[in-house]
DNA sequence: TTCGAAACGTTGTCAGACAACATTTCGAGT
DNA sequence: ACTCGAAATGTTGTCTGACAACGTTTCGAA
């Protein structure tokens, strides 16, 4: 463990610490808890400055391999690699998820947002309705050019999870939409305008946001399952399926 | 947007930047690409040193938001989370100084694993329920013999999100269980025993489970909202925050 | 008009210092 | 001799200032 020059193979000096100091970790087979050098050890030992050994920790804390205590030091994690997850899909096909799993996926999907819409208006402040609303104009106006939308659906989307104010919950939104912007590209597609796919879209968008703006709990579920029903129709996929809480929504 | 008036209580200034930043990113423009303010700039608006709003970069690039390119500037990343999703971050203080935070996981735990009960009324198979019904006697077995059962508690909860024959959300359910194997701790100790916390969890797990039985959703979903009111309780969180469609459940 | 070099802005790295916190050591008091 | 509190020491967290490496823009000369 030396700080050759060959270490700029990685234009980023704190980068190639890092992924030293992981290997290191894994390598040493370091059980959970045991302390690793203090920094100014590891900086001599690198060669390099405090500076760099901190973002380089906090990388790995960043990744969960590595916890640190102020004023008694560095530890490895209690459990190091289990603390992410992400949704199986093939890395050769990157763009595109398999049928079945994204109906999985838009199950998943639909627990949350109807629960996040049904909290948004519960809870909503001015300023989500703002919020909100700013979006919807901004899809208003793509409907009328004809133009495409999709990050702002996505937005509107993330904007309802905001308006729960559980930070977990948009957090999880926005990380579905990123799953899921190709897939909404049907609906904005020329295609989409032409068909009317994207009015039918923006007409639900337009439901919910007014549901929650009234503080309507009960509506607002009711309005994000019927878009996802109908996103999911639009999408070629059988909602009935999933569309499990039949008896809730209509009762 | 500025920091300075709420007094941050989280130990690391660091870590309250980084949380106020990705928060700014997710509600502000969601557009990939977009680059975010200097450095420079982030300090004056923080109000925070130079080296803190790095630490902060530092960890939303480990998370994959962010981006950053020497002599040009941060930009959000193309896929915002890249494909994985991270709930706690700090596993050392997650219990004691983050409840909030917990208390936000919880909620998300609570939309997911409801629905997930519903569905496992709807859709499971006698595979589904030989293989709850063996975990729930393992349970019963720690019961009677006052041993610890972390593990067969998550497995149950696994097994009621396989009974949905959903793979993405029995997925996430076992992500979430392993984040949460600790915070089960308090329930199966011996304290837990004693205090008859443990036999009141198993009370609650059979009553899913003959719900789950008898193909009965909507009493499912009853069940399991009052196993996670309960356990939450047991955590020490106010359930009434966040256990928003109590209007559903009692009727 | 075109092209290249200088100027400027931004991130990456370095160095030193102090603050906040944890642990250890040691001395005063009993 | 023992206990307890205070000081000393070590470690991470934060601040400040500076320079290097790199991109982008601007502007002057051919």
């Amino acid at each position: 463990m030396n700080a050759s020059p060959t270490a700029k193979r990685t234009s980023r000096l704190s980068d190639a610490v890092a992924e030293q100091l992981e290997r290191w970790i894994t390598e040493q087979h370091l059980t959970s808890g045991t302390q690793l050098p203090t920094e100014k050890s590891l900086c001599e030992r690198f060669g390099v400055s405090r500076a760099v050994i901190r973002e380089a920790i906090s990388r790995l804390k960043a990744d969960g391999c590595v916890t640190t205590r102020q004023g008694s030091g560095a530890f490895v994690a209690a459990r190091p690699g289990q603390g992410s997850f992400r949704l199986v899909r093939d890395p050769e096909h990157s763009s595109s998820i398999m049928a079945g799993e994204i109906s999985d996926i838009f199950e998943l999907r639909y627990l949350v947002e109807t629960g996040a819409a049904e909290r948004a208006a519960l809870r909503r402040t001015a300023e989500d309705l703002e919020r909100m609303r700013a979006v919807l104009a901004r899809m208003q106006d793509a409907l009328v050019a004809q133009v495409d939308a999709v990050g702002d659906d996505d937005a509107f989307h993330v904007a309802i999870a905001i308006a729960t104010h559980n930070l977990q919950i948009a957090r999880f939104q926005a990380f579905m939409g990123a799953q899921f912007s190709d897939s909404r590209a049907p609906t904005w597609s020329s295609d989409g305008h032409r068909s009317g796919r994207a009015r039918e879209a923006q007409a639900e968008h337009v439901r919910i946001f007014e549901a929650i703006s009234r503080s309507d709990a009960k509506a607002a579920r009711e309005a994000a399952q019927a878009h996802l029903v109908s996103a999911a129709r639009r999408l070629g996929l059988d909602p009935l399926l999933w569309a499990g809480d039949k008896t809730e929504s209509t009762r």
